[in-house]
DNA sequence: GTCTATACTTTGATAGAC
DNA sequence: GTCTATCAAAGTATAGAC
């Protein structure tokens, strides 16, 4: 996680940050302006930095809590029960879980971070990293345990989560597949992938 | 592909546009400015017009350039010879190798071109809805062939090409792994992933 | 906490000289 | 084909009243 405490949300910056989430992910952090949101709360724009000093911190806010729920709910699972193969797989079933349960905040952890300043976009890369890192090591596991097939961890980790993550430009609630279907496939599709 | 003919590129129009594209691929299109991107060239803002009219229409340009290479030269294979799995192989690793080509084309192709404006962004976004819809039908068969795993087409095709269209992000052609490493590497995930 | 009013900056784009 | 000069629009953000 991205070593910084955020403190609790009054109601009405929660409220914000919602409808922030929402645009952001839906058209892009640079492609929404103040003005944007401020009309979608129904609010003028200049009354949205009684709540946030800044677009950037609003990003910011946003990405860190999605950040929260992948590192808190994923990464234990690392150190877990059985084998590796099998500590993957619940790590890949959680990690779609967590996506589909918030597929807004889940586009700003995978993509729109790219886009806050600096150094809070460093620091950020960093916890990023440190995830990836940590699924790599599974991988890496499942490899020496003779599960998986050769090949580098670091790699096969960015395929298995390019094999996830495209889901937030794809998923609607109101689609033919219910979630557990979706889930089921996607992780049948890594693990075959990854398996020797 | 896109129903619009390009004229042929003067010199310095190539120029130009392989800058953009650069920049575009690179920083995002709506982080990039016209002064960015003259800057880069070594020339004032104004200039540029006397080459595009817009900077929509350089990213339309790019765009459409990008979208071509895979049409022509994957899409195809969608009726050559072989197995629906084989066939399937081909275009795979046929993708892959223009990717490689081109990354920052590539990044346009896959994530930039949703910045389009009006109309041209709905004709483009056609256009590769045909793209994956024929790919989709050859995974359909492949699927009617007892060759690959139950499922919907439409959705196996979004997770083969989220497998492929990360690399936009990640490849750099000094890393440790060669093209041809690169290129086993994923279609065989894909293809085990796929296969029943 | 929201408003009006506005400052300041950056952006895409144009006019016209050379 | 590039330049200088400049514009209009849109962007983030601030000041201060209510």
């Amino acid at each position: 996680m991205v070593d910084i405490e955020l403190k609790p949300l009054t109601d009405r910056k929660a409220e914000i940050l919602q409808a922030a989430t929402q645009l952001f992910s839906q058209k892009g952090y640079l492609a929404t302006s103040m003005r944007d949101l401020a009309e979608v709360l129904d609010i003028k724009p200049a009354s949205l930095y009684s709540h946030y000093v800044s677009k950037d911190e609003m990003l910011w806010e946003i990405a860190v809590r999605s950040s929260q729920k992948f590192h808190e709910k994923v990464l234990p699972l690392a150190e877990g029960e059985g084998t590796p193969l099998e500590r993957l797989e619940a790590m890949i079933r959680m990690h779609i879980d967590i996506m589909i349960e918030n597929v807004p905040a889940a586009a700003i952890f995978f993509r729109e971070w790219t886009h806050l300043e600096e150094p809070r976009r460093t620091t950020y890369g960093e916890s990023i990293r440190r995830y990836r890192f940590i699924i790599a090591g599974v991988v890496k596991e499942g490899i020496e345990a003779g599960q998986c097939r050769e090949g580098s961890p670091r790699f096969l980790t960015s395929l298995l989560l390019a094999s996830i993550n495209w889901l937030h430009q794809w998923y609607k609630p109101e689609g033919r597949m219910s979630v557990e279907e979706i889930e089921e496939a996607i992780t049948t599709f890594i693990l075959q992938g990854l398996k020797k």
